[in-house]
DNA sequence: GTGGTCTAGACCACG
DNA sequence: GTGGTCTAGACCACA
């Protein structure tokens, strides 16, 4: 469900928090449903529950999940919206890094075929999936 | 020549190494050309020599440098070709970071335009600071 | 009778008995009253049975409830001076937390304003319920 | 500095973060200084070093503090700004309590008199700390 | 069973 | 020296 590569550079609960949000937005965990528990994170992830409870945490402050102890931890009904919205700040990002690699001397046209390709694998993939 | 945020989030000696490696870029480090000391880096920045000495190390074991001891610190000759082909590995990373957004419900069409808009604004600036 | 919202970082069981002495105030629940039967208040508000007795000891516990075995839970004849002399007990922390907002910054008139609005608004209800 | 109490049902790094909050607001860590390190904190207050990761870490996802590994923890130009932004959010919450305490029978008269008169001591304070 | 806090101790990268 | 991550294991409150 999620993938943890404990060699990556990038801290494993960071991971955590990244599979999980994919999987919102995925809709294998829709808002509302249930998330797996912490327990059960850490005994299929391989990972300490410590971990695992810091990424539920910071989903919890980003107010993408509800956590309600007893209950199990939810997602929480905004949580698609605030990611979609999360996403648009990020825009300006992707603006300085394709100004960076044209900075390198990629070619423009060769950004512009990358970026079109990618939009028609992605659309072909989610009809594959949804389909 | 370099801008060094001390607050930001990136590394000090990253950042260092973006700066020069962005400056043989833009041409003010030319290939052969002598980069500024590591005290003078130091005293200017406002940073730890240790530190620059990182970023100076980091660059050599690239290729991107060859420390001369006693004469200092040349930019090699195949530097700008290096660069560029580390930026052609950074392609897939890009392509990861679109799909990403448009799972997040971006528009297809607007990751397009501002990519055109990117580029367009790119070689305008590059016009306006060749000529 | 009670609204338990199970997204809610306060505790169920806190709902619950929040809720009980709030209509036991109101009259809704006057001394000597029985109270809902713990499998009553379960069914109805949709929570575990364990919860509301753990609600139920808390307020028996607190001489608010006494509990006749077999024939149910009554409101205690002193219950509401026991809340109102706990009420008592609470306005320090009131104090505290007025002291906190005027040391963020909130203007002493505003303050003044809001608790006198407060009061107004709550009398204007009282009245309107009452009558 | 600080005080924890470690008998309180309020979480240690909960302490700690309202703590430190407070000593920005007073002025005894202003914008832009150098918090003390996560040792100093854990050996002066007696509590262990992940404690304290724990809420600096929390400060600066609040955007109060910005940490800058090796350098130490310094806080935000606009930490005062949003502690203020942040009281006013909490206003709601003084009015609920005012009702919750006339709907216990506190007298509407008394309550104004002790807004009025922590209005009153907190100006003295105030003015004796100031002068 | 659930989430959450805390400690102890190790390890890493940064300056 | 600094902040930050991770593990192991204990303990608590809630349902």
């Amino acid at each position: 469900m999620v993938l943890i590569d404990k060699l990556s550079p990038k801290p494993v609960y960071e991971q955590l928090i990244d599979g999980i949000e994919k999987n919102i937005l995925l809709g294998i965990y829709p808002p509302g449903s249930l998330l797996p528990s912490v327990r059960e994170f850490s005994h299929i992830l391989g990972i300490n529950p410590n971990t695992v409870q810091k990424s539920i945490s910071e989903l919890a402050a980003r107010g993408l999940v509800i956590s309600s102890p007893g209950n199990g931890c939810f997602v929480s009904e905004n949580a698609v919206a605030l990611l979609k919205e999360r996403a648009r700040k990020r825009l300006p990002a992707l603006e300085g890094t394709v100004r960076e690699l044209l900075l390198s001397g990629i070619e423009a046209e060769e950004l512009e075929q990358l970026v079109r390709k990618t939009i028609k694998n992605f659309n072909e993939d989610s009809n594959g999936g949804t389909v």
